[in-house]
DNA sequence: AATTAGCACTCAACCACCTCGAGTGCTAAA
DNA sequence: TTTAGCACTCGAGGTGGTTGAGTGCTAATT
């Protein structure tokens, strides 16, 4: 289905070439006729209309029905893009607009995430998405503690992928400085580096006892601990420009677009589409049509790749469209934006293997 | 437009009622006959269509041409919002979804608000959003500071509502915990409770003075500051169930639709909306078509109700969908959600007036 | 042998026309 | 005051015809 294209002569690739790129500019089935219109192919209708006939036979093109123009097919396209497509040169304005983002020095990578996003969509004008995988917080290696007002403190949790994740924990009872300072010690002592199976009830007896009173507390915190543990979490994901789908005739069949939606909505499956997909590969991917395994995205094309951190995957990013899509644009801006934060994270001096050999 | 509806009777109150439930549910046109199954209605198709011709110049229904069925008006809406509609009664399954949220106990609100969205747009089928108005984060009551890394820090900043917010910092030079000790003094010294056109270079610069060397880190914490307190900031928006919208025939027009979606990812419009809204009314809201300010939701119904916390605004939660509404189901769920929140928030004690004379 | 002109054929899109029926307003009878 | 009856309106939906872009095939041309 896909064999590498060598079967192609180059009169076929230019051909093919040109009617992807037709399509992908007019939306519409393209003719035989109005590839003569190119100045690069200097060959009747009845030539082409041969050609095309093979190309379709080849798999490469389909007909909607006889007597309508040729559309791209699923091999069509990825033998476009793994082949035959030119590299996008950026605009000036492209580039300063990417370039800004480099420029706003984002430390918090959910907040670089996000405005991540809603560039790609904004210069794509496809929908944008980024994520944040669902890394197993098998363990926190670290626990600190602010005191915020008599009844309230906040946790602070480092877990071993130096994620910081905080959360607040009201109390009944007063709390001051030394009874947290105390917590603090004990659940560095006592929690940090065991995973949820290893924090038995006979470790959390040990220190409430640890606490002469005032350990009303506890059982909220151990609780909190464990729901950061144990939550599927961190999955998370961000969209932006969802309306420009609406744009595309491909999506004006609302039932289709609600479906897509949905999947994006629940985001879960997608979270889940990019985790499984090939760890190894640094440069951007794209699955057309139905090499998404999700059966609601069968008729659209994701782009993403990976953000690593000092070797480690912290996140992605991605554009999903139709699949009539303007391929060297989107991979070209994906791989730019990716590449760019992917810098920017590792410019800003590694946290990872710092920890947990700093002092506890 | 809108005066009481002391003009209607009693007839025809009750064939208004009758007329837009059965079109909240058939979604179509009602004509005279279809009135006539109604039990409640004892009369003749002729007698029914004399008296809508009578509504309809009253301007509370509007025929879509010359011999199709009536259709409510955005006035006949309002009527029925304002004195004919009856109070839903939840079901058992919909009670229980609600009270598990209760039992949740997120303090956190960001997260509370976002499992309400989900429940909201869950119970409804329509597309429910979560608002935190832009409140002007005047000035930072209080600042923390937590070492997170050799090279890293959280900055924790409790505002004058209450609100914490946290940001890392990165820093090239090393940071230990002593500086990092004196500067949460310094900042809570000369910083603190100051508004943003109260920083002054020079104070900036006593600060500067004050550390012997490694003040490298403190302009960017200056800025981050300023930056938390210039940014138009906290306004957030979180929605669900986008997608149940377009189970709408409302919303089948993608060109319709794509405006709303356009409006609701760009949060900003709906934020001042919410936010403009009569500050003192604690119940739910409904505004009906054009009565939402915005050009893009003339042919939408939005209903929301504030959430309190200890007498402040902090949030509020809403439905968006088509004019033709459930509104008694719809209103009910908002205004029962909301209460609960704020119930939720209200039990778990107080902070804002702790703030600020605590310490510091 | 490869290319091209020519031609018959196909089929969606478009339009004009028609029928159907739900629903109306009005009038006159009950 | 209510209702039966009737002529009328008008969108929805179906039919049939035309148009034209595009095809595949064949035969002529290079």
């Amino acid at each position: 289905m896909q064999g590498g294209g060598s079967e192609l002569n180059e009169r076929k690739k230019l051909i093919l070439k040109a009617i992807i790129e037709a399509h992908v500019k007019e939306g519409e089935p393209v003719g035989s006729k109005y590839l003569t219109q190119n100045k690069q192919i200097a060959l009747s209708s009845a030539t082409i209309r041969n050609e095309m006939a093979e190309l379709e036979s080849l798999g490469y093109l389909e007909q909607p029905y006889t007597s309508a123009g040729r559309v791209p097919s699923e091999s069509g396209y990825r033998f476009y893009v793994n082949s035959l497509m030119q590299k996008y040169r950026m605009s000036q304005n492209e580039l300063a607009r990417m370039n800004a983002l480099a420029k706003s020095r984002l430390a918090e990578i959910d907040r670089l995430l996000e405005s991540a996003t809603r560039l790609a969509a904004g210069l794509t004008n496809y929908t944008s998405i980024a994520i944040k995988p669902k890394q197993s917080t098998a363990v926190i290696t670290k626990f600190k503690t602010v005191l915020l007002d008599k009844h309230l403190f906040m946790l602070v949790m480092i877990d071993g992928m130096g994620n910081i994740k905080t959360r607040q924990i009201t109390s009944d009872e007063e709390i001051n400085e030394e009874t947290l300072a105390h917590l603090e010690n004990e659940l560095n002592a006592r929690i940090a580096n065991k995973r949820i199976d290893e924090i038995t009830v006979s470790l959390v007896m040990e220190i409430e006892r640890s606490f002469g009173e005032g350990e009303g507390i506890i059982s909220s915190v151990i609780k909190t601990v464990c729901e950061t543990l144990g939550e599927p979490e961190g999955g998370d994901l961000k969209m932006a420009g969802v309306n420009h789908l609406l744009e595309y005739p491909e999506f004006s069949d609302a039932r289709e677009f609600k479906e897509l939606l949905g999947v994006l909505e629940e985001k879960r499956d997608i979270l889940k589409l990019v985790s499984d997909s090939d760890l190894d590969e640094d440069g951007p991917q794209v699955l057309i049509g139905s090499e998404n395994v999700l059966e609601e995205m069968k008729n659209s094309t994701m782009v993403f790749q990976k953000i690593k951190s000092n070797g480690k995957v912290v996140g992605a990013i991605g554009i999903i469209g139709p699949r009539r899509m303007d391929y060297s644009k989107v991979i070209s801006t994906v791989e730019y934006i990716a590449q760019n934060i992917s810098l920017m994270l590792n410019s800003s001096l590694s946290l990872p293997e710092a920890f947990g050999e700093d002092e506890n």
